[in-house]
RNA sequence: AGCGGGGUGGGGUAGCCAGGUUAACCCGCGGGGCUCAUAACCCCGAGAUCGGUGGUUCAAAUCCACCCCCCGCUACCA
């Protein structure tokens, strides 16, 4: 087991303020995150739990543009309704910040200030693209392009999503600016960078000497650092944003990406704020025996273990990242989520249906975090029912049912222990030490898992001891067995406090323990009962998801996916435009692969009196190179011609396409090369 | 193609990094027990040569090499 530290920040991943959460953020950040947190209180450390929106940046300042609202009302609107999700998944957060507050604003500029007095900041003038029209210049998605790269078009001013290469927005071909379209021009504009070079290699150091930092964090990071590390643009021209605290620098603004992380450190000093103790955050962020651990997703991975820990370092003034705990990501019925194709479940949808214990409860057992893992409403039913209502939920019920029932409404004391008896306790501190490490590893299937083996445990100790007959036999055994029961319970109740918060205070109640679960020191699982205690009635601490309720969410799912991305019904097209195309048959007289594409052939068609064309065509998968060639072939002859993977398609091959796969499209008999298709 | 994650009894997963008792868990299936409890619980059983091949080793699901296949993202799919 690991030394635990006095005080410990935990912070969950800054939610972006231009949409909703869904069941993947839960997944993969705010949900460990808070089982963690609410682990560490409980074992008496000095933990606080630490988030925010992140508020700034062009993505916003585009969409608020787009959608006619100030940049203020947009995520204003988008703060609360996260907020509300996390609340409703039981996040216990104690402070829960804006990157758009006043102490943010003060120490993202003190932050940049000091780097800029040590030298880790300079400035340099380079070309920019300015849109004429706009009077303005064009930061980071306020452009889009070709990238120059790999040539793919809809390439962002950031970065290019085709082959995920950062880029600066002067480096794109055909730059449009988005909100008028218009090309823009070369202007020449000042910018600040920081020198992330300069902390090349103190991150390999850190990183590779950083025990407790995890495999996929350190793998991912480490192979940055092995292509080597650019210095990072950090201004914007942009009205949106924390101002660059530098004489002359009117209309520039702090890059998103060097302010959100701060926010981190502005939260709590916020939190301090809020507790009248406005000192209190230099507990968390410059005691040195202080521990600082962020739970993100692993898509930015890249900005907590390098850039981050690099600003920090050049600060000074604060600690470095103790741990990166990088959750993996969740599918959904097997398929990766995608809001704008309807396929995703939104924490609202869900918590106004289920239990959000559930939904925590699912999430952390059914696979590590370090793994990808899916969400089926199916295994959803499967867990809720068989694991939580039954065995756990059951086994809680009926020691508690027995004890109300026999025992005058009370826990009896225990009488005289055999030795199954002592096993079971033994089994109390076998979980609990057992959950313990596992916590300490942040590996929570593990521990669930655990703990929810000690309830099975529960449910056969109970079986066994037969107390039913012995209650008629010998009523000091029953009161023993009811006894040693109604401590798994209690035991239960603690242990399952971080992972299914509203259930495990239900259960608190059923064994009516003074005062609330969530107060209750970790090992507190390990103690006894009062003797002769007296509780109330219990009731199911799980009632069961019907079937038929499930059923209805998958189709709730399908019908989403359907609409969104249901090809609608072609609109009629009139004979003379069907004219327009020129379709043909041709022969295929040559193929060979397009290097480096997965899918595409290079095809040479003849096509008889209009000679012979090349065509680019997607059929790989499906058409060995001599299976096409002599074959005769549909085709579209006067499609605009375009470059694919670089090579010139100047011919469009038809084919018929379904789920099985691709056909090709031939004429039943064969024809004359270059006969039109009516 | 690049990057990432996988291939373990009928289904879903864990174990693999730190190699070593009868490969674990949930569901399903067959049989039995119990009747306190939310038609819940408990026990027994059938069912896996751990994707393939080769290697390292006294010992491989686990380490190494090569190969096959799947999934996700990104992209070409004229």
């Amino acid at each position: 087991m690991s030394a635990l530290s006095k005080k410990v920040i935990v912070t969950a991943a800054l939610p972006y303020a231009n949409a909703r959460l869904h069941l993947g953020h839960l997944r993969s950040t705010y949900i460990p995150a808070d089982i963690y947190v609410r682990y560490l209180r409980a074992k008496g450390v000095d933990a606080i739990y630490v988030c925010a929106t992140d508020e700034h940046g062009t993505p916003i300042a585009v969409m608020a543009e787009q959608s006619g609202k100030s940049c203020k009302d947009y995520v204003d609107y988008y703060h609360k309704l996260i907020l509300e999700d996390l609340l409703a998944v039981g996040c216990s957060f104690d402070i829960f910040a804006r990157t758009t507050n006043p102490e943010h604003y003060e120490l993202t500029q003190e932050f940049f200030k000091r780097l800029l007095e040590k030298g880790y900041i300079y400035e340099e003038e380079y070309e920019q693209l300015y849109c004429p029209k706009c009077k303005r210049f064009l930061p980071d998605r306020y452009v889009e392009g070709v990238c120059p790269y790999c040539g793919s078009p809809g390439a962002r001013g950031d970065a290019c999503d085709a082959c995920g290469r950062y880029l600066k927005p002067s480096e794109l071909k055909e730059p449009y600016c988005i909100i008028c379209k218009s090309t823009p021009e070369l202007r020449t504009t000042r910018h600040w960078f920081f020198k992330l070079s300069a902390f090349q290699e103190f991150l390999e150091k850190w990183i590779k000497e950083n025990e407790r930092l995890p495999d996929n964090v350190k793998n991912f990071a480490l192979q940055w650092i092995k292509e080597g590390l650019m210095d990072w643009c950090i201004t914007r021209d942009l009205d949106w944003g924390v101002p660059v605290p530098v004489e002359g620098a009117e209309g520039k603004v702090i890059y998103v990406w060097f302010d959100a992380p701060i926010g981190y450190i502005s939260s709590t000093i916020r939190y301090a704020e809020e507790r009248g103790k406005p000192e209190v955050w230099k507990d968390y962020w410059q005691n040195p025996d202080a521990e600082i651990v962020h739970f993100i997703g692993k898509d930015i991975i890249y900005h907590h273990a390098i850039f981050w820990p690099a600003m920090l370092r050049a600060h000074g003034d604060f600690n470095l990242p103790t741990i990166i705990v990088a959750g993996e990501f969740l599918t959904l019925e097997g398929k990766k989520m995608s809001k704008s194709r309807g396929w995703v479940v939104e924490i609202k949808d869900y918590v106004a249906k289920f239990d959000p214990d559930s939904l925590r409860y699912y999430l952390a057992v059914s696979s590590p975090l370090t793994k990808d893992a899916d969400f089926s409403w199916d295994e959803f039913l499967r867990r809720h029912n068989n694991e939580l209502a039954d065995v756990l939920g059951n086994f809680v019920h009926r020691a508690l049912t027995f004890a109300y029932r026999n025992f005058g409404e009370k826990i009896p004391s225990a009488k005289e222990l055999d030795d199954y008896d002592k096993q079971a306790i033994a089994e109390i501190e076998k979980a609990h030490s057992e959950a313990s490490k596992y916590l300490d590893q942040f590996d929570f299937h593990s521990a669930i898992r655990r703990i929810i083996d000690l309830a099975s445990f529960g449910n056969k100790y109970f079986n066994d001891k037969e107390p039913w007959n012995t209650i008629k036999t010998d009523p000091d055994k029953a009161a023993t067995t009811i006894h040693v029961s109604c401590r798994i319970a209690k035991a239960l109740a603690i242990m399952l406090a971080p992972f299914i918060p509203n259930a495990a205070e239900r259960m608190w109640s059923m064994l009516n323990l003074p005062g609330s679960v969530h107060e209750q020191p970790w090992d507190e699982a390990l103690k006894d009962l009062p003797p002769d205690h007296l509780i109330p009635a219990p009731k199911p601490l799980f009632t069961k998801i019907e079937p038929k309720v499930i059923r209805e969410q998958k189709e709730i799912l399908r019908r989403s996916l359907a609409e969104r991305t249901g090809e609608a019904e072609a609109p009629k097209v009139s004979i003379d435009e069907f004219k327009k195309m020129d379709l043909r048959v041709g022969t295929v007289i040559e193929v060979e692969r397009v290097p480096g594409s997965k899918n595409l052939y290079k095809l040479k068609i003849d096509l008889g009196e209009l000679g012979i064309r090349q065509s680019v065509a997607g059929i790989a998968p499906w058409y060995k190179e001599d299976e096409l060639l002599n074959k005769q072939v549909a085709v579209i002859a006067n499609l605009q011609p375009a470059k694919i993977f670089g090579v010139e398609s100047e011919v469009m091959i038809l084919a018929a396409e379904d789920e099985e796969g691709v056909s090709i499209l031939q004429p039943d008999k064969k024809k004359r090369n270059g006969s039109k298709i009516l």
